[in-house]
DNA sequence: AACTATTTATAATG
DNA sequence: TCATTATAAATAGTT
């Protein structure tokens, strides 16, 4: 339908190419806006052209998306649904796994334990125990090694300004600066002592921020 | 093109409808390939009939889901690809959540305790505690009320007994049934104290299956 | 973009 | 559904 047929192939000239594309364009998308009206028909085009510009077609009373989910139905093939379920499975999966992970914790809190058998309690009880073991043991760990390291720099510190003192030949008055060794290091290492071991907790703080509920329990 | 001209409205004879939607749906196809091959342009069709059945055109190279993939990207308002984001958003956030909520069980569980600091490590300390007593507590309540059950059963077992037995006139060898009340009930009595809370537990068992790993800790 | 000779699509028909 | 064909419509080449 020209002044001359033409071959079905490749247009190498890019300017015939793009005007042909745009001719023909034309032509197929009146063509399907004839076939919806005739034919009551549903019909959904998309073009690129090798310039990459797009162009749609969409019979009325419905969009893009429309037809394409009922397309996924009809062919029973899912592109996107597929994808969309597995990925609802996955979720409904790690849901599953958070609830059972918070229940854990909550019982290892001490809480919602009526459901718990006795033996699942007993169980419980001596991994707990053995737990509260391993904390306490590295607790008592942090505090040694925090407390040599205060030591250390405390000695340090101290021959720094013995050394200091002996470089200025101890001209000046005794009363500046420090004044005994003994004093200072060993009442710094048991002030420590004190506020971290001795003095008992007033409040176990079971809810409160410093330990339990740190990270947001909701699901999205 | 046709021995007459038609006008561009919905045909009311169904026959008719089908039949120029057949022929129309043919000459669409067929431009399009014609469109894909003349112009180096990609394509993609979807039809469906008014009686339900659909027919698609996809430029060869690709397939509809890579079309409408790149339609989506094109267009910029992405259809399915929202969706598909926002689940990815949610996934990735559970995922977040579940890995906290196992470091948080493996120190309570005494384990990963490296990286806590002096006061984590205190407040673990007490929740833990806390949570150890209220474990410990709930056992006990658990097997009081079992050891109750349990004797309230032998009680009434034993006047059953009883009551048979002078139903009976005691006509029988004593030496038959049950010999007597004390040794029974009290015996077993101490026998589940001492299975359940006298001896104690030979392995602390703080990963088998009685506790600690019970659900699946994997991603799916 | 418009024009037009020609090809192509298809409505009516068998 | 298939084939035919007269005619409408689309479009290749041109201006």
């Amino acid at each position: 339908m020209g002044r001359g047929k033409i071959e079905i192939k490749r247009i190498e000239n890019a300017t015939n190419r793009q005007v042909t594309y745009s001719k023909r364009r034309t032509g197929i998308m009146k063509k399907a806006r004839e076939l919806t009206v005739l034919c009551d028909a549903q019909v959904a085009i998309i073009m690129f052209s090798s310039t990459g510009k797009y162009h749609e077609f969409c019979s009325p009373g419905t969009d893009i998306k429309g037809i394409f989910d009922r397309y996924q139905q009809a062919t029973g093939t899912s592109l996107w649904i597929e994808q969309y379920e597995n990925m609802q499975r996955t979720l409904s999966h790690l849901k599953d796994i958070n609830r059972n992970l918070r229940t854990e914790i909550r019982q290892r809190m001490g809480e919602d334990l009526d459901g718990l058998e006795f033996d699942k309690l007993r169980g419980l009880e001596q991994n707990v125990d053995a737990a509260l073991k391993e904390v306490r043991h590295r607790k008592y760990h942090v505090i040694t090694t925090q407390t040599e390291t205060y030591k250390k720099k405390v000695k340090h510190s101290y021959e720094a300004y013995k050394n200091l003192q002996q470089e200025l030949g101890m001209r000046e008055d005794p009363s500046f600066g420090f004044v005994d060794n003994a004093g200072w290091d060993g009442g710094a290492a048991a002030d420590m002592y004190a506020g971290f071991r001795v003095v008992p907790p007033s409040h176990p703080n079971l809810h409160g921020m410093a330990y339990g509920a740190s990270h947001d329990m909701r699901l999205g």
